[in-house]
DNA sequence: ATAAATCGTTCACTTAAGTTAAGAAATAAT
DNA sequence: ATTATTTCTTAACTTAAGTGAACGATTTAT
């Protein structure tokens, strides 16, 4: 299992055994099932979570309904923002199947950066690589429509497609599930022609 | 004008008249009239943009119509992705106003960052606030609709409203003019009553 | 100063998303 | 296994955004 981190890893810095027995002593490995929920509006939590196999979402509850904004799987991570400012939470964090993740705090990245100086300059790049991806995709959101974003999806993240619930798939796309139900028809209908 | 800067950095980091001066001699002020494009689609630059005064846009041409994705303001800033993957720009980033603004290049960040380690410190502080703002950003997008989306903007940035075109914002809100131009009288009839 | 281009608004019409409701299909619970 | 719950789709209707065109108003260029 701590293979999957292992060559994750791997692609930005090399690790000594030695390292990587320091992290495996972190106890940073959980396995959580499906349903099951990682961190709730009004919560605090100084806890990253990190995907090594499965999928879990982030979603916000508005007037009653949940508006899924983010899905996260394999090789994907999430620092909840509460994290950072300890403030309560705006939002939901939920497995959307059975799902084995990382799950770190400030202190155990605090103790491995002092003690391996490398961690810092992947956190650095991951962090950098993070903020240009996030930008990427807000433009991308909002230069696009409903149905363009789904083609895009059904292009890019095609697994997502399968894996996740079509209703927090529409709310994703920022549509009501009717309409991606009658926005997937209108494009089969197009394919068929 | 340099005040400016220096008031906004004292808000993370204290500098000694050295550090400003080191800063000065990097020659970073930069003043451009109003329309002035500072990046093109396709072309490569090094150079990253921080507003002193005045306002900046990025936007991208899709389908020969422009899409603004950003607006820049007073001390608001931009490193534009092709600066970080030496890759092509995708989109635009012209002057809005007149404005005051400090050009650096990856090279000036190396060479204060060795001299003034604090710089390292401030940069990362920034980049983490940068990351989170944008993540609430895109979460606030995702979650309203276009006209929620106006009332936000008029609540959280009414200068833009003021100072930005009308028909810029609209492709900022994800909207055409004329349906920001129906919204806003919607708005003003609701009011009315 | 005048002409040209751009910008903002309005209107009529089209297209797509929101809403409410209903029913079938799939999942979960007992 | 059966019931209950959730999920997905379809349909009819409403609301809002897209489109194309027209017309001042403003800004820019000459």
């Amino acid at each position: 299992m701590q293979d999957i981190l292992f060559d994750f890893i791997a692609k930005y810095i090399t690790l000594t055994e030695e390292e990587k027995n320091a992290l495996l002593s972190l106890g940073l490995f959980r396995s959580v099932k499906k349903g099951t929920i990682l961190l709730k509006e009004g919560q605090i939590t100084r806890e990253s979570f990190f995907v090594l196999k499965g999928c879990i979402r982030k979603y916000y509850i508005i007037d009653g309904d949940e508006k899924t904004t983010a899905f996260f799987t394999e090789m994907e991570g999430i620092t909840p923002h509460c994290a950072i400012n300890n403030a309560p939470s705006e939002y939901f964090i939920s497995c959307i199947e059975d799902t084995i993740l990382t799950v770190s705090n400030p202190d155990m990245g605090v103790e491995i950066n002092a003690k391996f100086p490398k961690f810092e300059i992947m956190c650095r790049i991951l962090s950098e690589e993070l903020l240009a991806k996030q930008q990427i995709n807000f433009d991308e959101f909002k230069t696009s429509s409903p149905e363009q974003r789904y083609l895009n999806l059904l292009q890019n993240r095609p697994d997502l497609i399968q894996r996740v619930p079509q209703h927090q798939l529409a709310s994703y796309l920022g549509i009501k599930p009717q309409s991606l139900s009658r926005l997937r028809a209108r494009i089969f209908e197009k394919e068929k022609k």
